[in-house]
Formats: structure tokens, sequence, C-alpha cells
DNA sequence: CGAAAATTTGACATGACTCAACTGGAGTGG
DNA sequence: CCACTCCAGTTGAGTCATGTCAAATTTTCG
């Protein structure tokens, strides 16, 4: 049918009365740059998977800090997952860094999704499991590794994202400043 | 039929006849202290599940420092994820801090069950959901608090943890050195 | 009781942060 | 097409949170 359709056949074998069904509870929605998919105190409505364009989930600290806790491009999903399974409000705010296609679910239509086609289960399953286990990985990085060498391993694993948004963001995503990061590319560059 | 199933019913409802054919795939293993369920280099062969006793699980870097992933208590999974689902090494060791009852149930078993009993992919990805968020939790508090915010933080939501493993196994976990979790241990002291 | 393990303490070192100034595009409007 | 502004990125000086190393002390447990 479309791109999504062929992302779901990577995980599960659907008939197709199976993705007919799925398709009615799909929601087909464009943002543009700047426009928020999920803010900081509402509830998460929807699971959005993203078509085109590029977003980025961050929180505000205390001290009014943006954390960038990760990006999302062609292929990925993204929204507040606490807020979405508990319908509480986020603390997360989900931005489009540019003009972004998107499918969303809602959390209503997914739990039907999930009595009429369990096979959604296991295609969820096996998401969150690869987020999961990516999520320790960044984690066990912090803690083990120096900025520079996180930097140039996220370089190597995302290029795609590291071409594509400013800077002062991947320093964020990092967990260091830009300005260190600028220093640790211009270390970078005086080695090669 | 025993804690497990308790467990179990928090999350899927059983008819009597699923529960026995899952029952039937368990494996009950008790553990001495020190012994290793997983240990990095094999392949993880089962999802454990924790009836008593504690874990924990590690990493070595390259310096041969240990970095301390997540601890395991009273019904909690343990293992490492990824290599459990991919059949591969692991990088990970899981340890016993004391003598510890597990069930556990292998790769096979596991995808059996998947398909005789659906449900079990929703408990899955229920229990795997719950543990994504804390990982993202996790990331984002190592970006946005000091040490002994984290610490404060640890000690109101695992007092349980913070009684019953050493000190500088919880300094590992928040990613700091023993010696100055110390310092900061003396310095609340002295606030109160 | 004694040895090994865990914790504490202190002097010193350093990676990363703060703040402020500067540089260099990328619009935008006159 | 120039002048202006704005935002991202760079650079440098000074500082701070946390790390390193070594020794002293306390706790645990065989």
């Amino acid at each position: 049918m479309n791109v999504f359709f062929e992302y779901l056949k990577r995980y599960i074998h659907l008939t197709e009365k199976e993705e007919a069904f799925i398709n009615s509870k799909l929601r087909y929605r464009t943002y543009l740059k700047r426009q928020y998919i999920v803010q900081a105190g509402d509830v998460c409505k929807y699971q959005t998977y993203i078509v085109a364009g590029k977003v980025r989930t961050f929180c505000l600290d205390d001290d009014g800090n943006e954390h960038i806790i990760s990006f999302g491009i062609e292929n990925w999903w993204v929204g507040d997952l606490k807020s979405f399974i508990s319908q509480t409000p986020a603390e997360a705010d989900v931005q489009c860094l540019s003009k972004t296609e998107v499918i969303q679910i809602s959390h209503v239509d997914l739990e039907e999704l999930y009595k009429e086609v369990p096979k959604m289960e296991r295609l969820f399953r096996l998401i969150i499991q690869n987020a999961y286990v990516n999520s320790q990985k960044r984690i066990l990085r912090n803690y083990s590794l120096s900025a520079k060498e996180r930097y140039l391993l996220f370089q190597e694993e995302y290029p795609q994202i590291v071409q594509r948004v400013p800077q002062y963001m991947i320093a964020s995503y990092l967990g260091i400043t830009k300005e260190f990061l600028s220093t640790i590319r211009s270390q970078i560059l005086k080695e090669s």
C-alpha cells in the first residue's frame, strides 16, 4: 500500500483484510517546521510514525535548560511514551525541525488494534525492545566514554542526523554544552 | 499456582490451560552468591525472572572498569536482552549478590509461548515498555541532575536496593566513583 | 580473632561548564 | 545588491564538579 506497510512487513506479516483494518485506524498529517507534535503539559494522544522529515524530543529542566532526549527521522516512532500509555500530561516536547509528514495512531485505536490484530502486540513489542536495547547502550556509553568518544560514535552511527540537525542540538543529545562540542570538533580536526 | 503467576495476573488474564502450558515451559533454578546467570561472551539463553534474591548486571569497559547497568530483585526480569533476542554473545554479566531463586524461559520456549499464547506478546510488550520508560528517565536524569540529586532520588525510589547492596555498586550505577559518593553522603549527613 | 572487603578522608588533577566576546553565514528588507 | 540582523558556531579565561591516588578506618564474615 505505502511506505508504512512496507515498514510493517519488516516485522510482521499481514493479510489484506488486516492491512485494511489497520489502515482505517491511521491518521495522516503534515506538520510545519517548528510545530509541536507533542507539547509538555498536554496528553500525548498519538503514537507518531515519521514518513518524512525530522523532529527532536526534548525536556526542560528546572533551570530552563533544554535536554534533547532523542531525534526522529524517517521510519522512526516518536511521542512521549509514558504520557501515551497512561494518558497523563507529557513531560517532553516533540518538535519538528522541518516540514514533517507523519502517520498517527490514537490510544483507543491502538488498543483496538491490539485486540483485533494481535500481531500488532508483536510489532510494538519488537519495536520497543529495540528502542530499549539502544537506550541501555546509551546509558552505558555515557558512563564509560568521554564526550569526544561519544561524539565520534554518534557521527559513525547516525551520519544522516549529524548532517541534518544543528550542532548545538547534537551537543545536547550527547549531554555536553555546545561550546565544549565545538572544542572537541576543533581537536578532531587538528588531529587529522 | 505460585508467585510467578500472581505476577503475570497483574498484566494479563490466563485460562487454566494456558497457565499449565506456560508452566510446562518454565525452568526453576537457584543460584548461589557470586554465581553468574549470564557471562559476557556467552549467549544469554534465558529470560530470567527473580523470585527471591538480588543480582547486578554490569559491563567491563576497555580499561577494566565495571559499570553497573542495573540491579534486579524480586519480581524483576534480568538478562542481556540484546544477546537473548539475537542469540549472540552477551556484552554484560549478570551476577547474583546473594542466593537467588529464579524462573527462566529459554529463547525457543519463549517463541513458542508467543505463538501458542499471544497474550505473552502483550505481557512482554508491557514489561519492556515499562523498562524503556525507566531507561529514558535515567538518561534524562544523568543529563539534568548533579550526582547528589541523583543519589537522593535513587534512595527515595529504591530504598530496598540502597539497603541491600554495597555502596560502591550504587556509585557505579549512578555513574560516579565510590569515593565521590562517600563525600556526597557525608555532605548530606552534615546538612541534616 | 584476623583477614579481606567496604568505606572514608584528604591532596591534587582534570574534563567539562560558564560567561563573554567574536566570527561568519543566511535571510530580509530597503 | 548593500546593510542589518539573527542565529549558529568558535575561542579563550576562569571555575567547578567530579575523578585519581594513596592512606587510614570501619565493617563483615570466615
